[in-house]
DNA sequence: CGATGTGATGACAACGCTATCATCATGCGT
DNA sequence: ACGCATGATGATAGCGTTGTCATCACATCG
């Protein structure tokens, strides 16, 4: 006689496929073939089955199909932050890849902090996502080890600047720094000021910078000036760095900001304070956000695509299950935007 | 003897805490008992297992885990669009609110799309979240039954104006559409122009609109023309609608908008057309987005509080696992800010 | 007319955990 | 020395599905 054991409270709560089931006089099995638009089913039986689920209010329970198919269909995505416009697009791009395909994705934020990163991408991953998209290339040695022995298919997206675990998609944001300088040297600009943000937490915002230096130093310029705000970026930051900027250098010819944002506050900053835009001061930003278009006077910027990046994400994850030999380089490219302010 | 029956690969693929038990010579539910960090285990033990488990490189599988506790600590999140940024502010909250505790939230969009609500819904629920955070209070009736019927805690967000499944946060939408007409009308404008977009799907601009021509109404007011874009809010559309209203009916001595993105388009249309604000024409918009404080001149408007509607929505949830009696609604108000542009 | 598909359904063991109860040393009071 | 808490660990039955194979009723064909 077999030992008994009795739970104390029955633990089961929710209607089952096994209430459907029996409901319905057939199989778990046939109820199961039917939710999951199997054919091999009688018309006759998909109907009486579809009747028991509408009476009982049946809603599957994709955790115990996931456990069972070994399949979650969940994509991870992991994010610095919500309040930078250009990962809200990233995740409009990645929610039209993912439309029509039976995917989930399970959104985390970061705040800029790789060890909260280590964190939740660890947490990402105890859900067995199918795929892994992540902002950067720039992780902690935990974290990558952990994406890369995961052996799922992995996405660093945004950059494209260092080497990749399986596939990175973005553009080169050192190359977007150089171009501007290279753009502005040959505009003529000779006396350059910068405006950003706290620059160690933006790997990326840094990158630029760098690749600013860089061009610069290739016509024997510098900085003359910089002013760099601490915490997120905005638009109030921008205004703010830039009244600090031209009070302490009017010289300058020239400013690069960070980004859009930031540059939008200066050219508010500028038409307030009635200094003439580009003739007394010139300025340029990165992003190439839809305010800068619409401007009175449209910003001069580089573009990049940041719908662009999350469709090709999840393309490229749902195109192959495996990894490709030796990782992959996406370039989705910029484009410099003349405008009106440079 | 008993029937064995083989499958003909070996499903399984990760590292288990069998494993882990194995190589740390103790029983699963000791492995099971440290990964939750409960107590009532040695040290030593304890340390033992966690060598195994780096040695390992062992993720717990949330999956297995969720059905086993019949708990996934998923809290589901429904939002019509990414594109409008009042959402990810709305996220940014939830986001905070969730921060530090152990659930996880698993975000859709509907794209203003009542049916598309439904499936997401359906397919939000099948993961067996402990709660569910919604925006707007109008659903199809099977949405509304499913959510009803799932007896998990609903948190409708954004706008208060209909009776909640559970518990509705946010703002009357009606009211300060009404807020708009009372104030504009007190300092003394009569002639009113209406800028905004698609009114269909967004159904908080209908009430807004809705409470707008009441409050004229009560003036004995109407509007003297209106124009309104298709398709998704966005700083251009209001400047192009703007041209277009104003070109149409010249005479109007304030256009409220629909957002503050459009207004801010109108705003910059007056900007380049020359057209002197609040002097020819005042603008009043709503949201009280950041980048409204920062115009060259600040831009008169409502504020609602976004970022808080999200943290007390997760704190709703958290506080209790069942619903109160009869329903809550939790105003988070809003706030007319004077601005300079009416 | 028996062999052989073929299409529809059923049976049941996983899937990787957690909840629950059982077990087994220890220490302690009496 | 004995009974009995107490603390640490083990054993095992679910959790609600899906994958795989078995079964069974018919139709088809040479």
């Amino acid at each position: 006689m077999a030992k008994q054991k009795q739970r104390l409270v029955n633990r089961r709560a929710q209607v089952s496929l096994r209430d459907v089931a029996l409901r319905a006089e057939v199989s778990e099995s046939t109820v199961s073939r039917i939710m999951r638009n199997q054919d091999l089913v009688t018309e006759a039986t998909r109907e009486r089955v579809m009747v028991a689920v509408r009476a009982l209010g049946y809603v599957p329970n994709r955790i115990a199909g996931s456990l069972a198919s070994l399949d979650s269909r969940l994509v991870g995505v992991v994010i610095p932050s919500l309040s930078n416009i250009v990962f809200p697009e990233v995740l409009q791009g990645i929610n039209a890849g993912l439309a029509g395909t039976d995917r989930q994705s399970v959104i985390s934020i970061t705040d800029y902090d790789l060890d909260l990163e280590e964190v939740v991408v660890r947490n990402l991953l105890a859900w067995q996502p199918g795929a892994m998209l992540i902002a950067g290339s720039i992780h902690t040695e935990t974290t990558r080890r952990m994406l890369d022995q995961s052996g799922i298919r992995i996405v660093e997206f945004m950059e494209i600047d260092n080497a990749p675990i399986d596939v990175v998609i973005g553009m080169s944001h050192v190359g977007a720094g150089r171009a501007s300088a290279r753009h502005l040297v040959a505009r003529g600009y000779r006396r350059f000021g910068y405006v950003g943000y706290s620059g160690t937490a933006d790997f990326r915002a840094r990158m630029r910078y760098e690749g600013l230096l860089a061009g610069l130093a290739e016509a024997g310029l510098s900085l003359e000036a910089e002013s760099v705000a601490a915490g997120q970026t905005s638009v109030e930051k921008g205004r703010t760095q830039t009244a600090d900027l031209y009070g302490r250098a009017p010289g300058v010819e020239v400013i690069v900001y960070s980004n859009d944002d930031m540059a939008v506050g200066g050219l508010f900053h500028c038409m307030s304070a009635g200094i003439s835009v580009p003739q007394s001061v010139a300025l340029f930003g990165f992003n190439g956000l839809d305010i800068g278009r619409v401007l009175p006077q449209p910003l001069s910027t580089i573009r990049s695509n940041r719908f662009l990046i999350g469709r090709k994400a999840v393309e490229e994850v749902l195109s192959s299950a495996s990894r490709p030999e030796g990782g992959r380089v996406i370039d989705t490219g910029f484009e410099i935007v003349e405008g009106a302010t440079a």
